[in-house]
DNA sequence: GCGGTTTGTGCAAACGATTGCACATTGATG
DNA sequence: CATCAATGTGCAATCGTTTGCACAAACCGC
């Protein structure tokens, strides 16, 4: 059992009154007696209770975080921006898995709430439409990195997915490629539907038309990039370039084009999107859109806090930059 | 301002204590109350407080999680592990990075004992020797994943580094492999101790004689792995196979190897260790050697929640097993 | 109609802190 | 020496639950 105020008190022989205070550093706490009381506490072995004060303050100095899963490595790279910001500003992170399934993510929500933490950060939610119900009664403020929930109460930091796709299309379009497939993501998700809009009109803006049986469905997995790699090479004319949901699909597509004996770039020119740190150690490199994962955790805890210092927030849009490599002839 | 039973109980007519027992479905509440309360909380969208209800019960079923950071992938898999597992019992995560600081892994412990956590799993930690008097006024279970600590109260679940090191080195000499350099890991963790000796015994085994020059320092980064390959091309003769500290950094091998043009696994056969997500992608896929991260996560939380019921519990070890991929030729 | 059980509810004391207020001392001031 | 401020400490309420115990009403068997 661990030992209370109450515990020190007695030892010091003081009230617990006091020896809270002292332990507080309260002005009005004779020197002497801070003394006895912190004596007491360290021989204790005395540590505070963070729940009891929780209790008392309203507060945990607890962020609540709702990912797909830890092992995302796109989601791994903002839960780790969110868990520095936090830190930087005295919180910690209460961590829940939804496994990408809407049920257990306000499931999850419900948990966080119950947990009375200070502010909740959804990454990349899907299920946005039952949350309705779930987010009414919430006393908490919510923010959601790369997703997007119509509730006014809920803020939201994303990365400008349209623009980014927009802009690796030009890439390609510059560096001589015409004929560019399109490897899509989980279409619940809203990244998914502006990256393959960004897709599309940066297509259309030089005259191209899009054409479906070059835009491949996929739910942002290496084996995705595998399958669609496959049926990609059975075109003809092939494509000469693919841009990808993500990362994780491109590296299916380098993997598959070493089996298959592709070579990149020169067959066939690969870029992705979320710029993984493996994407450097591709072979070869990956060409990849970037987002500023690390803003956007930062700014995602900031929004927090400011919303419950009762500021009024806006949401935040970052635009992408793209990360030249290898997975691309120049 | 989150509503609080005692609302509920106001507008149901009833005392607090009856609404707590009608939410909790006593058998002594008039079916008709508990409708009444169940009713008034709903429309009031009640949720109860954890932090109160932890303070009474003593229990948080929250698991403290200390790990070096969140986008470490074996750490990654660890944690998902151990977040199914806990989920399953009813237990949450609160997850602090370390950064491989171990003055902050002392902080962190400290910080998780504040909040009451049930139980504290550490992964991978490094600063074991401070751990001492920290350790010694906990009331907390704690199990080290892949590591340990003289303290007789910590128990410890890990794979055996020694023996997958073997199996690895085994095999390299199975396939006709004699030249067999070896790419370290960070000497505070115990898990590079073990597997250099797990390297240097199965050499020996073979009537070997592990030589020093083919014997890397790293610090298990891709980069480690990048410079070690630098230096082994220039080595005459150069060695015909490397079994490097950990996956990530193989990825640095075959990253180089891509660049400089070596071939793998016809110049060079390579071999990693902890067959992670990725180690599938790479080109050419990656052979190496796997720990069981599902049943160490598993059997981590067991060992805390059978502590915490008051059982003795011992240490387990678990075998690593080797993942044949293309990265060695057969 | 009387003891005795069953059923339903509330009072009040926890849990472990924080904090407003009252009170007792002490010291300074006129 | 009376007055008042400053200093140091404790009492008790509070945060939002749970739960042991007491108690009243209803029901039972005889």
């Amino acid at each position: 059992m661990p030992v209370s105020l109450k515990d020190v008190a007695r030892k010091a022989g003081v009230s617990v009154a006091t020896a809270s205070r002292a332990l507080a550093d309260h002005p009005r706490i004779s020197e002497n007696t801070k003394a006895r009381v912190r004596q007491a506490a360290r021989e204790l072995g005395y540590t505070p209770s963070a729940v009891a004060r929780s209790l008392v303050k309203r507060e945990t100095h607890t962020l609540g975080v709702i990912t797909t899963s830890v092992t995302d490595p796109y989601a791994a790279q903002v839960v780790k921006a969110v868990e520095v910001a936090a830190e930087a500003a005295g919180y910690h992170l209460l961590l829940v898995a939804s496994h990408g399934v809407p049920s257990r993510e306000v499931k999850a929500l419900r948990m966080l709430y119950e947990r009375r933490v200070d502010g909740i950060v959804i990454i990349s939610a899907r299920g946005m439409d039952a949350y309705e119900d779930v987010l009414s009664h919430l006393t908490v403020p919510v923010v959601l990195v790369n997703g997007r929930v119509p509730h006014p109460a809920v803020r939201s930091v994303s990365a400008n997915n349209r623009q980014g796709a927009s802009l690796a299309v030009e890439y390609l379009l510059d560096a001589g490629y015409t004929r560019i497939a399109y490897i899509g993501g989980p279409t619940q998700g809203q990244s998914a539907r502006h990256r393959v809009q960004g897709y599309v009109q940066a297509l259309q803006a030089a005259g191209l038309v899009p054409s479906p049986d070059v835009i491949f469905p996929g739910q942002g997995t290496a084996e995705d990039g595998r399958r669609a790699l496959r049926h990609m090479m059975s075109l003809r004319p092939k494509p000469e370039a693919v841009l990808c949901y993500n990362d994780l699909t491109a590296f299916g597509v380098l993997a598959e084009a070493w089996a298959m004996g592709v070579r990149v770039p020169d067959d066939l020119a690969v870029i992705g999107f979320d710029n993984l740190p493996f994407s450097e150690l591709t072979a070869p490199p990956l060409t990849t859109v970037a987002q500023p994962t690390e803003e956007m955790g930062q700014t995602a805890v900031s929004l927090l806090l400011r919303q419950r210092r009762g500021e009024e927030v806006q949401d935040v849009v970052f635009d992408c930059t793209l990360v030249e490599r290898a997975s691309v002839r120049r």
